[in-house]
DNA sequence: CGTTGGTTTGAGAGCACTCAAGCACTGTGG
DNA sequence: CCACAGTGCTTGAGTGCTCTCAAACCAACG
């Protein structure tokens, strides 16, 4: 098994939604700019959509997910945030979402008003902006025009590097085709990130398992044993 | 029929997914940068998703919008700009989604090095892509959460200006809530802008019809009966 | 060994989709 | 002035994918 191997190579969880690098010419982030770290426990909440808005937060190292409720408890999970990512940026006076950890987290926070003084910090945000633009966007197809295979898909496929990207290199040589995953969402997290619910998510891994394409090894376990096979299920090819 | 006075008033799809204004606070935008002003016709492509991204652009009258399509045809509406707002930006060296006009508009281009350097594009940039982020989480929540009458009952309100928001004022007094409404969409740009069929659109705004919610004057011409009953019906109430 | 929280599986229903026909408005040519 | 495509929208019938509700399963833990 080479689950803590690709765990500690950065893989895992850790590039979804990640074409490209991100932030990665400001190798400081707002450690530059005095930024106040700060340590958060797994599932814990950072902010509440409707708080005040007051400071502008970075992820130094773990995972961070966005979220916006439904009077009615529907919930819709619209990032999941990597290290360098920013978030706490609101278009009024309050978030628009609420930012609670899937894992264990290091978060910098700088006040507000700093970034409106800096110029170097607003290069970094557009930077930051564009790329989770660019996420968004693409979530959107997802959402709105593929099917519940092809999201779960496309979502194993955001955790594979280097694969399903544009500059996908396809099967690397022959045979060996295969990819160790370790999640950390749980089933509801990731019916929340795809627009499904629950049992259609582990229908679908059910599914993939049965025939041939992951091997389940714990819930949050996975085994892709044809990734390519996968990236032909995401709608994308 | 007052619709040509709503449209006189920058309403109909004028303020489409505006919850706030944007961008207002630079009145000049990037005329003030030396931006080329360009002419588009009603349904005319500014650029190709896949083009090279080499310059921004400004929308400055008219409404554009973004698409994404799928190897297959289907094909998702990620955003419909208004004036003010900013686009070509990409994470990449190419663009992520195809710009096409929806009426005539207004663009100012500029060069793509030129916001490398100059902080105050920076941050007009930055203003403009919180928006357009804010606006892109309400869409998610619609895409992932929402019903078929939820998601068009949440489209028709985006286009009432003053409703529908945090601060709503409700039924502006008593018995008058109504509203008229220009759409400069067709049935198929709003069906994959809100992820669902030409005919399920179409179904439903008979339903809403046939329920006394609105009267349809021509297919692109909607007068809203009871605008907070709709209000009732975008799932946020 | 029972409890708990998360996950999986099953049966059935419903909402939105597909395919297909009908309708309304527009512009064109006889 | 009317016939006739042409285009976009609406309506109908039937299917199917995903959801809902419910029960079973499983690993972790006290």
């Amino acid at each position: 098994m080479a689950y803590l191997e690709a765990d500690a190579l950065g893989y895992g969880a850790g590039n979804l939604n990640r074409t490209a690098p991100v932030c990665e010419t400001n190798k400081t982030g707002f450690a530059a700019f005095g930024g106040k770290a700060t340590h958060h426990d797994s599932h814990t909440v950072i902010y509440y959509e409707g708080d005040p808005a007051k400071r502008l937060y970075e992820l130094v190292k773990g995972t961070v997910m966005l979220y916006k409720l439904l009077p009615d408890g529907r919930r819709q999970v619209v990032e999941v945030l990597q290290s360098g990512d920013i978030f706490g940026l609101s278009s009024g006076s309050e978030n628009d979402c609420t930012a609670e950890t899937l894992v264990e987290a290091e978060v910098s926070e700088i006040d507000l008003k700093q970034v409106e003084a800096s110029a170097d910090l607003q290069r970094l945000l557009t930077k930051c902006l564009t790329n989770q633009m660019h996420v968004l966007h693409e979530h959107a197809v997802l959402l709105g025009r593929k099917s519940a295979v092809e999201r779960v898909a496309s979502f194993l496929m955001h955790l594979v590097p280097e694969r399903g990207g544009p500059g996908c290199p396809g099967p690397r040589g022959e045979a060996d085709d295969g990819f160790d995953l370790q999640l950390h969402m749980t089933r509801q997290e990731i019916a929340d990130y795809l627009g499904l619910t629950i049992e259609t998510v582990s229908r679908v891994v059910s599914d993939l398992k049965r025939r041939g394409i992951i091997r389940v090894d714990r819930a949050d376990k996975i085994h892709l044993n044809k990734v390519c096979g996968l990236c032909q299920m995401t709608g994308m090819h």
